[in-house]
DNA sequence: TTGTACGCGTTATCAG
DNA sequence: CTGATAACGCGTACAA
């Protein structure tokens, strides 16, 4: 493997100073043209390029994002990542992923690894909702003395940094209302956790909705499950065994739409027909919602917009003082064919 | 936004000299526990890391790997990106991501970003098989002077690099002799294009193989359309609308899960019944082929075991003279109900 | 138009 | 055990 060429390397061979490399690199105006075009001829015969690493080192910044997320395989992170990418691109700026797995508070390690790679701004998304508020807090002041922080973040919690929050006050609104005008009363709630701080407000939030609208909170609507598709079909599975047919739901909500797909094929195994004996509503709008059958309806929480905004506002707040605020961006309902086109009673 | 304290700002505070403070933090052990006590102290009450751009200026390579893909949102490309990163990972480096779009060659500008980047190895996967393969060559050529190339492939190319080659052979043959097993004969394939030198060769594969078997290989059963689902629903409603009813394939084969979502939607819209009427195998063994209904058989070429051998040998390449070999990870068929569990003539 | 010299933050070598 | 000092590769005043 050879040595790349220096500044210096191409200085020497070329019978000129670095200075007149750097001007021909950097395209100046002032330099004879036989000079530009020796030095080039050298440059490209070496394919000489600067180091960004001393370039960094006298510029200061390094102009890459960092994103940290617990998974770039999940299909929610995976967007927002994407976003970011390119949002950043389009600035002139790279991203560097960070994924965290299940590590619910935002670590050590990670903070000193964000300093140390001297990142012009970092995104945290999902999972890093400690038990300790204080702790977080202090994480993130840490890091936003040298650097932009934002957060994607539930919309009731307000850290010290730029907050672009979920709308999960219509991710539960609008599905209930939704299927409550399409004649639904017993409406269920499946996935997530309540056991992290960070998806434990959907349910909450869902109870809410539920109690506005004077529809029953029955705990047994409720099952803790998980984040993806053998979640779902268990979490059915163990609600409706669990419960006299009399009692069922005519409808459910889902944690997202990877738990919607479990449940869907286990009511289809149980023989329910989808979506006249039970109606589902996912979270997420992914990409294979239309291709479910029944198609999927779905929340969108606009991952993409958030993420784009976010990267916006990191970029925005290098030049700025400190900011701090929060933002929100609303979510839609994507209806389909899941939820039942008409009024949704339930046949048996 | 403040400045990073720099060794130089530890040190005076501390009135040691900046190769004590590296000491400190190298856990040096020739140092007086006092003096550690105090440096560390100062480094503490400053949130000191020493700047990689530094490091890297003086010690060399980044221990970073470059993964150049056309898109992270597809979930093909997807799970190598994210195979690399763990792999990368547990060896102690990170992972640069750069995304193509749909350029099909691998341009002067993403060859030169990766010199100024001083990337201590590049994984290309997708989309880079120029129409010229001598420029191809001579770009990885020019970058494997500087640093370790590796690319996953198709089976067929052998590039002056490590080719980490997908098993086409298998991911043609696989599902054909399925389905000639369980009395299909008629066998179309959708997806993919033939303009592409990435994914032509799939296509090219798959003819061969039904010759091989000998089975007819009707030009009209074989549909130049997209990687996603939109082509996967164009596709076939053009297919079998082209085609009298008599002449319809009992089973089709699509470029991937994706078109095969597609299909099935389109098929079902049709009124045929699945898999009775129609088998359908698709390709990548996608998270949600468990659970679309019927459940889709697909074949998987391990795109996670290729990326993480190629970063093995990225890693392992450094050390080594400049290696360029070519290895094969075999191809799995994964069967499910969408082929038909039992002889799958056609009904209609 | 071109060259010199210094600073950027770190590490390593060599004296002490 | 500790401190100078020289790289590392580049950009940029400032001088010529």
């Amino acid at each position: 493997m050879n040595r790349k060429a220096t500044i210096y390397d191409i200085a020497r061979e070329a019978g000129v100073s670095t200075a007149t490399v750097t001007r021909v690199v950097r395209r100046d105006p002032h330099v004879k043209e036989a000079t530009r075009l020796k030095v080039q001829q050298i440059i490209d015969a070496h394919a000489y390029t600067p180091s960004v690493s001393a370039q960094n080192l006298e510029g200061g910044g390094s102009r890459t994002l960092a994103v940290v997320l617990p998974v770039v395989s999940n299909l929610y992170f995976n967007r927002i990542f994407d976003a970011a990418y390119w949002e950043a691109e389009k600035n002139g700026c790279s991203v560097r992923l960070f994924q965290t797995m299940e590590n619910q508070a935002i670590s050590p390690e990670i903070v000193s690894e964000l300093l140390r790679c001297r990142m012009d701004g970092v995104l945290f998304a999902g999972s890093i909702w400690s038990a300790d508020r204080d702790d977080l807090n202090s994480a993130l002041q840490k890091l936003g003395r040298y650097m932009p922080v934002a957060t994607i973040c539930p919309d009731d919690v307000s850290l010290e940094c730029i907050c672009i929050q979920s709308d999960l006050v219509n991710c539960s609104r609008l599905p209930i209302r939704h299927l409550h005008t399409l004649g639904h009363r017993r409406i269920a709630f499946l996935g997530g956790s309540m056991h992290s701080r960070d998806t434990s407000r959907r349910g909450v939030g869902f109870l809410e909705q539920l109690r506005l609208m004077d529809l029953p909170d029955d705990p047994a609507y409720h099952v803790d499950a998980g984040y993806d598709m053998e979640s779902g079909e268990r979490a059915v599975l163990r609600m409706l065994s669990g419960l006299d047919r009399s009692r069922w739901p005519s409808a459910i909500v889902t944690f997202n739409d990877l738990v919607a797909l479990g449940v869907m094929k286990q009511l289809k195994k149980m023989g329910l027909k989808l979506p006249d004996d039970m109606a589902i509503i996912g979270c997420d709008n992914q990409f294979f919602c239309a291709y479910t059958d029944p198609s999927l309806t779905s929340v969108d929480l606009h991952p993409e917009e958030m993420a784009r905004s976010a990267v916006r506002e990191l970029l925005l707040a290098r030049e700025s003082t400190s900011s701090s605020f929060a933002m929100v961006r609303e979510a839609t309902l994507v209806v389909r064919e899941s939820c039942g086109a008409q009024l949704g009673f339930r046949k048996l």
